[in-house]
DNA sequence: CTGATGACTATAG
DNA sequence: CCTATAGCCATCA
């Protein structure tokens, strides 16, 4: 089970938040080593997973970082210096339900 | 089995 | 904001 495949894109969630969700209450190192050791063919929104203070967990400057940035602002998540508001994109499982439900209210109307 | 490791986190100074 | 510390837990040597 991969919490992480429902992230909605526009949305970030913090490891802890994923173990949480995935059924592993202390497993946010677990899920870094997932996302360390994946496969490539998965297709997984592993950019949409960032530390609990809401950096990017990777060393500004390499690679990885800059790739998730870019992949964060094409999602149209703004990255400053290294770091994501989580107060504005951290991703509430919950809140799914409720804009569909606002969107189809707004339908109505 | 034991100890080290790490894409983590919370707390304290 | 940054460093230090201490939990955390699957994986690995």
């Amino acid at each position: 089970m991969s919490a992480i495949a429902d992230i909605p894109p526009g949305c970030v969630a913090s490891y802890g938040q994923i173990a949480e969700i995935a059924g592993v209450p202390r497993g946010a190192r677990q899920v870094g080593y997932v996302l360390r050791t994946l496969p490539e063919a998965k297709d997984l929104p592993w950019h949409r997973v960032i530390t609990a203070s809401g950096k990017i967990a990777f060393a500004k400057g390499s690679d990885q970082f800059r790739e998730q940035s870019r992949r964060l602002a094409r999602e149209d998540v703004e990255v400053r210096n290294g770091k994501v508001d989580m107060k504005v994109f951290r991703w509430q499982p919950d809140l799914d339900e409720l804009i569909w439900k606002h969107a189809m209210d707004w339908e109505e109307e």
